[in-house]
RNA sequence: GCGGGCUUAGCUCAGUUGGUAGAGCACUCGAUUUACACUCGAAUGGUCGGGGGUUCAAGUCCCUCAGCCCGCACCA
């Protein structure tokens, strides 16, 4: 080391710089940044400067809009995944960009009691334990869900400050809090009141290990291989996948224009010998019937079949429960009750080919099979009263404003998903058979139905109100949460920051969770809940795989960012992170970001080195001095402008890259480069030309470029920041160039 | 059946309104007691899935074919 350096690392160590005579260490630095961040500045609210009410005024003079995001509730039932830290990732670079643009930017935090979800995470636990929750009092079992619920959303809370989420904890709310059930009540009863919710006997998704029923988005379907039959049945020859449901079948349905059948007419009945005895059968006409399937003819379930359900219901006929709540055959199946679908199926289709009723089976027919999204058990339709929202009308209105781009989706093709999605809509089942959610607010009588977290006076002498024994679905909670987490009707921050700017989430759940807000949004407030959607892809292991503890290639962020630190994870999935395509996540390429990190971290180290005592002792120039130095601050403006415009646009890869481009092999390869010839040349004279001028541009350039990436990289642009005495204010509230 | 997407360097992917093909990683060669080995320089590597069209100009727009992937609905 030279006399000279040697002196000037002595005055770095002097002034606190020693600390960059050492490579970046983020793990020191990450929880002190966080903490001061959040405390902000004395005498104000709480939250700190992630509170908008919290900025100086300096910054949000000039703009001073609201800028709102709420945060998509993790479901407090685990640790984040690399999900979780994807949207930490891009929300919370969104939010510091607009707070440093002079927004009043708000991030709106919250956690998910995630209700079936959550119930089955539990009951895996309990099972372990050796436990069920069939036999469980239900105010027992409640309260363990809500302590295990509990404990892990301030464990996820803490994971979410270890990822630098800038989000107003002052305002944090849980969907459970009283206020927000409060709401959710109120909409549920609105939508009564406006006939858009009806409780009536219809076909439901029945997973009998869970005992609940499901909405069709909480099943899944593959495509199996199942023996097709066809069994004669009276002078029809009928088929079927399912012999084990048709005990007590006594309808065949066949197309009102199927020529075959012709002599045969509406209601015309006849007798035949069936599974367990003689039957009588009557013909029924519907254009339900597919003509081109099997003969077209076919006996009806309606009890387990939704499309049964339908014909059945238009023409007013019998229905019959075959299969029990608890997945076995019920006694009208004979000698086959309390057996197994699957077990019943092979016996049952022997037994008519014994009777001489069997034609012939198809073995290569194929056909798709619902499952439960959880438990892979098969769907079993049944008929169940259940709360339905009808969803047409709100369908349409969503519609509506999603054509007139009032809601615009990011990448653009969601919005074709979305309007087809929403066109073919179907009602919504939102009752659930769990113990873990909001109860719902309805109250029986016989025949009467009345809705309120109360139930109405039984001083009529007519008996006592029953309270409904289920729980919502927990997206009719989560689907209102813009507006209840802001506190609609009347609170000030829903006057204040509704409609909301952006919604970011995974494109997975665009049905679930982004269509239901945009149609409870509006048909609740009369605005969508907000004006961008944008949706980020799965992400998945470096081979592009699913990540799955089964497969054993889940990477954990809190691990990375613990081994590389926060700001190496985030610019890892930032760059290369396009909307709705998935993104790799993989260690070497967060360490190559631990460099970057590190790059910049020398950077400073370089600049100080080199224009710290003349910083000190006011012998630098405000401004660039020299044509060559006027030219590096040109490109840094044009690249200001290009980075503004990529955030605003949400390409967000892009400005990191650019910045990364930037500050790597332009600042550092070149730049430092050739200002090393300039300093070696001048010494230490501060009256030369070009190293004065080079050593102020050489800090400006760096403040600039630390402004920029402070969005994607805080701690480390924060901590460079703090240690250059020309800045007065944090980083994190310095107004965006 | 309805709908959406992908196909660009060995790998992972960018390429914004059409204007001379890009990055990271990997690989090869070389440099360097230094702001940084968590470094620097250089080289190699692509008929942008096939074919056709529009245009002065197409990875980009249109048509068509092929392969792969995904969503929704239905399936007696």
């Amino acid at each position: 080391m030279s006399a000279e350096s040697a002196d000037r690392n002595s005055s770095a160590r002097a002034e606190g710089l020693e600390k960059f005579t050492k490579p970046y260490d983020p793990v020191e630095t990450e929880q002190r940044m966080y903490a001061g961040w959040q405390e902000g500045e004395a005498g104000k609210k709480r939250g700190g400067y992630f509170n908008p009410d919290n900025l100086p005024e300096e910054l949000t003079a000039q703009n001073g809009k609201p800028f709102t995001i709420i945060m998509p509730p993790p479901n407090a039932n685990g640790s984040l995944h690399a999900g979780h830290a994807v949207f930490v990732a891009i929300q919370d670079l969104i939010t510091r960009f607009r707070r440093m643009q002079g927004y009043r930017a708000l991030w709106l935090p919250g956690a998910d009691h995630a209700g079936f979800e959550t119930q089955v995470v539990y009951e895996r636990q309990l099972e372990k334990e050796g436990r069920s929750r069939f036999g469980m009092d239900p105010d027992q079992l409640r309260d363990e869900i809500m302590a295990f619920t509990l404990h892990n959303k301030s464990f996820m809370e803490g994971q979410l400050r270890e990822l630098g989420a800038s989000c107003d904890w002052s305002r944090e709310k849980f969907t459970l809090d009283p206020e927000i059930r409060k709401i959710v009540y109120g909409t549920f009863e609105q939508l009564h009141k406006d006939g858009l919710l009806y409780r009536g006997k219809r076909s439901i998704n029945w997973c009998w290990k869970h005992q609940t029923s499901l909405s069709d988005l909480e099943t899944e379907s593959t495509e199996e291989n199942s023996p097709f039959y066809y069994f004669n049945y009276g002078p029809f020859t009928i088929g079927t996948v399912r012999p084990e449901t048709k005990f007590g079948d006594k309808y065949v349905v066949m197309h009102p224009d199927d020529k075959r059948y012709a002599e045969w007419k509406h209601g015309d009945t006849f007798e035949t010998e069936w599974i367990n005895g003689p039957i009588t059968a009557t013909v029924i006409k519907d254009e339900a019937a597919n003509m081109e399937m099997g003969t077209g003819v076919m006996t009806i379930t309606p009890w387990h079949s939704a499309i049964d359900f339908d014909i059945a219901k238009r023409h007013n006929l019998d229905m019959e429960q075959i299969i029990g709540w608890d997945g076995k055959l019920l006694p009208i199946a004979g000698e086959f009750a309390g057996m197994r679908i699957a077990a019943a199926r092979p016996l049952i289709a022997k037994k008519l080919e014994e009777k001489g009723l069997l034609v012939k089976t198809d073995t290569e027919y194929k056909n798709a099979v619902k499952r439960c999204y959880k438990c892979n058990t098969v769907i079993e339709p049944q008929i169940k009263d259940q709360w339905f929202v009808s969803m047409k009308p709100l369908a349409q209105k969503a519609i509506e404003a999603i054509e007139r781009d009032e809601v615009v989706f990011y990448p653009e093709h969601y919005k074709k998903i979305v309007l087809h999605w929403l066109t073919n809509i179907e009602d919504w089942n939102i009752s659930r058979q769990i113990v873990w959610g909001i109860p719902i607010p309805a109250w029986y009588r016989g025949d009467e139905i009345a809705v309120g977290e109360e139930p109405p006076a039984a001083d009529d002498g007519k008996g006592e109100w029953i309270k409904d024994p289920d729980t919502f679905d927990t997206w009719f909670s989560s689907g209102q949460w813009p507006y209840a987490t802001l506190g609609y009707p009347a609170g000030e921050d829903f006057k204040n920051f509704y409609p909301t700017q952006v919604m970011e989430t995974a494109g997975e759940i665009i049905f679930f969770w982004v269509a239901r807000m945009i149609m409870l949004g509006i048909y609740r407030t009369g605005q969508v809940p907000f004006k961008d959607v944008y949706l980020h892809g799965l992400v998945v292991a470096k081979d592009g795989s699913k990540m799955s503890k089964s497969k054993g290639n889940v990477i954990s962020p809190i691990e990375l960012a613990e081994k590389y630190g926060t700001d190496a994870l985030r610019m890892g999935l930032i760059i290369g992170n396009t909307p709705g395509t998935s993104t790799a996540l993989y260690e070497d390429k967060i360490k190559a970001y631990k460099h970057f990190a590190n790059k910049l971290w020398n950077i400073a180290r370089f600049i100080f080195d080199n224009s710290h005592e003349q910083q000190q002792a006011g012998t630098l120039p405000p401004a660039p001095e020299t044509d060559a130095d006027r030219a590096l601050w040109d490109e840094m403006t044009a690249l200001t402008a290009d980075v503004t415009k990529d955030l605003e646009e949400y390409r967000f890869y892009m400005a990191g890259e650019k910045l990364y481009q930037y500050g790597w092999h332009r600042l550092a390869d070149e730049i430092i480069e050739e200002s090393k010839t300039i300093f070696a040349a001048s010494s230490t004279d501060v009256s030369d030309p070009a190293a004065y001028s080079r050593r102020a541009t050489l800090r400006l350039l760096l403040s600039q470029l630390l402004k920029m990436l402070h969005p994607f990289m805080p701690f480390v642009t924060e901590e460079i920041w703090c240690a250059m005495p020309e800045h007065t204010a944090k980083l994190i509230v310095t107004p965006w160039p």
